[in-house]
Order: C-alpha cells, then sequence, then structure tokens
DNA sequence: CCGCGACCTGTCAACCTGGACATGTCCGAC
DNA sequence: GTCGGACATGTCCAGGTTGACAGGTCGCGG
C-alpha cells in the first residue's frame, strides 16, 4: 500500500488538496507520476479520506468550489519517516519499459536493433528536456541554500536516462549494429 | 495487461511450465521479478489458461505430477513482437525504491543522509554480486556466437546500480554543503 | 517402505486500479 | 452577462493482483 506513502511525502512539502495530488501524479513533466509512482483522483479521494480517519492528515483549510487542503499531522509525519527508513526486503517494481529491455532478446536481431534505436532516441531527446530543466533550477538557486525539493529526484532521472542510453548503445554494438549518431 | 506480454516473452526462450514460469517471476536473483515484473502463481496459471483459449500458446508436452509444459504458437509470437516494437505513449511505472528517493527530501537531513547511505551500500553490494556473476557468463561465451539471452538485461541491471549508486554519492554530497555532517 | 521436501496445479475472497460517469463552481475573456 | 475551460470532488464497475486455502504427485535419503 504505497499510495499512502507517496501522498505522504507529497504532503510533507506542504499541504495540498485532493486535486494537486492528483496532478502531481499525472504530470509526464519528470515528477513522480513519471518515474515512481502513478495515481488517479478516484483513488487519491477515498485514500485521503481514509488517512483522515487513520488520524495522518487532517483537513487544513477549506476553499472555493469545495476545495479541501490537507496537512500532514505529527502522526502522519512519524508514519511516513517509519517507512522511509524501513528498508524493506523485498520492494516491487512493475515497470512495463523494462520488462521490454528484458525481453529484447526474444526478437529476431533486426526487429532488436530498430527497439533499441528507438530507446536510445527516446533517452536522448528525455536527457535533453530534463537537463534544460534542471539547468533552471540550478541557475534560480542560491548554492547556500538547501537543495530545492525536488532536485535529487532531478538528477536522479537524469542519471536514469544517461544509464538507459549508454546501455541501449551498448547492445547496439553487441548486435553487431552500426550505432546511429 | 502486462502480464501477458511478460509471459509470452518467457517462453520465447523455450517451452516452459506455470511452475518455471512462477520461479523465473519470483527469483531475487537478477531476474525479470528483481526488476520488471512479478507475479504469483495464483494469476500465471488461469492468465496461461487463457492465453491457450486465445490460441497464442498450446500444451506442448505433459510431463509428471501433471506438469503442463506451455509452448508459443506462431499467433503468440506474433503478439509479443508487436507488442514489443509498439511504443506506448504513456507506460506505467511503480517503483517502491524510487519512490523512496523521490521523497527523500522530505526528511530531516541526517535521516535523508542516513538513507542515502544505506542505498549506496546496497547497490555496491549488489553490483558486486552481479558483476561476478556476468564475468562468469562472459568468460564461458564464445565471442563469435550470439549473445546469450539475459546478456542484455544483465547489463541493464549493473548501469542500474551504478547510476543508482552514483546519484546516492552526490546526493550526500548535496546534502553535506547545506549541513555540516 | 516411509516420510519429507520439492514439484505442480488450481480456486477464492479481499483489495487495488483505471477509466467512465456524475456533478457542480469559479474566473477571465469576449 | 455568458460561456468555455480549468478547478474540484466524488462514485461505480470491470478487471488486475495478492495471499491464503486446497489438494495431489514424484524422488530420494534413511
Amino acid at each position: 500500500m504505497s499510495l499512502r506513502h507517496a501522498l505522504l511525502g507529497l504532503l510533507a512539502q506542504g499541504p495540498a488538496s485532493g486535486y494537486d495530488l492528483t496532478r502531481a501524479f499525472a504530470g509526464d513533466d519528470g515528477g513522480i507520476g513519471q518515474y515512481a509512482w502513478q495515481a488517479g483522483h478516484s483513488r487519491i479521494y477515498p485514500e485521503l479520506g481514509k488517512m483522515a480517519d487513520a488520524g495522518l492528515v487532517v483537513v487544513d483549510e477549506t476553499g472555493p468550489r469545495g476545495r479541501k487542503s490537507y496537512a500532514l499531522t505529527d502522526e502522519g509525519r512519524t508514519e511516513l519517516r517509519r517507512w522511509m527508513l524501513h528498508r524493506p526486503e523485498r520492494t516491487t517494481v512493475r515497470d512495463e519499459t523494462v520488462l521490454r529491455m528484458f525481453l529484447v532478446q526474444s526478437l529476431e536481431p533486426d526487429d532488436a536493433r530498430r527497439l533499441l534505436e528507438g530507446i536510445a532516441e527516446h533517452c536522448a531527446a528525455e536527457l535533453a528536456k530534463l537537463r534544460s530543466v534542471m539547468d533552471e533550477v540550478d541557475a534560480e538557486h542560491d548554492p547556500h541554500e538547501p537543495v530545492p525539493f525536488g532536485r535529487l529526484a532531478g538528477e536522479y532521472g537524469l542519471r536514469q536516462y544517461e544509464a538507459v542510453h549508454g546501455w541501449a548503445l551498448w547492445s547496439l554494438e553487441r548486435l553487431g549494429a552500426t550505432v546511429p549518431g
């Protein structure tokens, strides 16, 4: 049940409504929804309700259009910390892209090459996009201030794409293709 | 519905029983179950049944203890290829470990440091393990033969761990810059 | 020959998930 | 002033997923 902890983590940045949280999960903007977890509002609203019942969050303030802003309670903060620091023996991973990578070798070499080339291109494009976003963040960031929230996650995405890109090129070489670019 | 495609991909390596496939998903041995997808036998058996109904697989042979070995049909192979080469607009990712990384900055600096140190250590250990396995594979592998099945996946795991390890160290440095430790 | 552990297949209930359905409100542009 | 689009919350259902329950077979060491 990690949705609960994802919500706790997002609320640790500050109060937010179900709508705000939904957007955080939905974005393909290098946020949590692209790399770590997804959830639709139809899961988020009931979960927020349950979390409120459990005393992990409270309705902080209400705004226009029935907006309910949720904030972490001390109990919620404790639970988040407990979950973050407790290293589980076995974590669940479910990643369609990685699944494809595992199965590359079930394809004919020509098909495998085409797939890998697609992956390499895609990574290069995402890398460029992400890098420009991060450069902007760094430019605005006073080095004496703490690292902005999400900067570490952004760096993670960057290194991730670099790794996959490098892997795709390496694999193409192994398969005996002419490496593009 | 990626379980179906995961099964098709595994069967592309050769016929297997539901039991074999269950072990492939369950292993924490650097296989598909560790990085890409998980499934219990309670999902696998019904799905194999449905896939047989759909003509994607057939019961290849029956063995002792009611063992049923499944093999891909041409139709199954076609469907696998279709899925592998079709780049979806938005893929689902659900990764508890990455989720933790996204939420590192919700922790107090001391806790964050402890978590990152744990991650770095864990990666280093996994890297060492994986590297020794892969060296063995490479030593037994005739360079004139095609790349062994799983070699590309293994390389992926390697680069993955390297990337995460590097990221954890980088993050520790960043956190160290703001709070003296 | 007997028992234990690995092999092997299955079902079921409870829960999670994603997409459709439903409803209504605020705000700025025209 | 009114209209369209973003804001905002919620329910429902079909289908996916998990973990428990269930039952049975082979092979080998003692």
